[in-house]
DNA sequence: GGCGCTTTGTTGCCTTGCGAACAGAATCAT
DNA sequence: ATGATTCTGTTCGCAAGGCAACAAAGCGCC
């Protein structure tokens, strides 16, 4: 999978990231010409509220936490990107920082491009700019609908979502995870992973042992989980296509 | 005030919404030109997620709630709209629509613009397509604050910051809101806020009656909320200030 | 003045989930 | 092997806030 993502011919580099598919052909290669292939390691902290950005980033097989740091609590994630989306949707709006942190989440690749160049490929592509504008209001439904989420539904529902958000962008049935990891997303206690998970282990959704989770049963996951999947998922098929 | 709004001569029609008086003299009385004042009336849903705008709204003395419905709870208000700001931010993004439930809240007017029109005036001025891309960033902002706001805040923390967003956007000390209100807005129980909005009273922050809430002082309502306001308000400042 | 509605005050029970602590199990380094 | 570390399971007490019910007070309407 890797593979897919950094081998190329230098002529034609390809991508697995679902918004620069959305581009034509031609203006996909110079896109890509200006981007740099690079690793996302786990923990890595690629900017904090209010930095200034200096590139965005398009993942291929590794994923983002957009993250709200909040004085005397742990920070809650409150968004993931995966190829599904970029981190630095807001520099089509010509402001060059985020409100949040963004903690790599999900060990793997992605494409870097320097803002300058990514502002002067969105003013010289309507499809682009179109593109990006259309992921933004996804990011903004997918902020809108976690916070309702965060707060009403339980958190089994909230687990149930969560694994299954990382399992689409994981892009393999097993991924690594420790129940203080996912207790640290959802802004829960660690305990109170291990009871939620245990039951869906019990129910043969998943299967986890120290830290390697694998997911057993999709179906039975959307099952379990809240409304919120569904909603965000249905946000981004009616935007993205 | 809302003689400000509206009583104006022919040529020269004025506003007190923020976002438009920050446009040069002439693009504004363009855009007002294309605008209608509409009253805003308490309970009134403006638009339900996922509903094509036929206008935008500039709030001149009324102001709106955003919400998100989730089914088997009390839709979640998640962000709160007045004359610093618009609803219909997202078409500058070139989406005619919002994922949230918007409703008026506080009884007033405001300056209405036919998505078309307003189109055609960001199209053809850069400054006031600046304002609202500003603005939409500021949106996105609240949001991701107010979803870790939610999650781990105290009722007591959230209540006084929600009167303080409103105490600014009321444009006055005095205003109309029930506890049962309250609860509904910040997805808590009604007897939550009389035992918060208590605490506040004793401490002579506040006074109320029958749903009329004076504000007596904002200082010791600042220092009573959590450190959300004055990051909202932050950010407002350092981008449209 | 009396009736009824709305708003606020208060109480008691219960659930969820937090905080903290500890025990066992798996993994890793030496 | 053996000890250290990390991860998971489990427990207990506790606090915040949900849920429900009801009392009292203010206000408007006849």
């Amino acid at each position: 999978m890797l593979q897919d993502a950094i081998v190329a011919s230098p002529k034609t580099p390809s991508t697995t990231n679902h918004l620069l598919l959305r581009l034509a052909r031609k203006e996909r290669e110079a896109f890509l010409a200006d981007c740099e292939p690079v690793d996302l390691e786990f923990g890595q902290t690629l900017c904090e509220p209010d930095d200034a950005y200096g590139f965005a980033w398009f993942p291929q097989t590794g994923f983002i936490s957009l993250m709200v740091p909040l004085t005397g609590h742990p920070p809650l994630e409150v968004g993931l990107i995966g190829n599904e989306g970029m981190l630095g949707a807001t520099l089509v709006l010509g402001i060059d920082q985020v409100p949040m942190r963004a903690v790599v989440q999900g060990t793997g690749t992605a494409l870097r491009i320097p803002v300058a160049a990514l502002k002067r490929h969105v003013a010289s592509d309507p499809k682009l700019e179109r593109v990006l504008n259309r992921y933004l209001y996804v990011l903004l439904a997918q902020l809108s609908q976690t916070a309702a989420c965060t707060r009403f539904h339980e958190i089994g529902e909230r687990l149930a979502r969560w694994l299954l958000m990382t399992h689409d962008r994981a892009q393999a049935d097993h991924f690594h995870l420790t129940h203080q990891f996912l207790a640290d997303m959802l802004g829960v206690q660690r305990s109170a992973i291990t009871i939620a998970a245990g039951l869906l282990k019990d129910k043969r959704l998943i299967r986890y042992s120290r830290g390697e989770i694998t997911v057993l049963s999709r179906r039975g996951l959307e099952a379990a989980s809240c409304e919120c999947y569904a909603a965000v998922m249905a946000d981004y098929a009616q935007l993205m296509g």
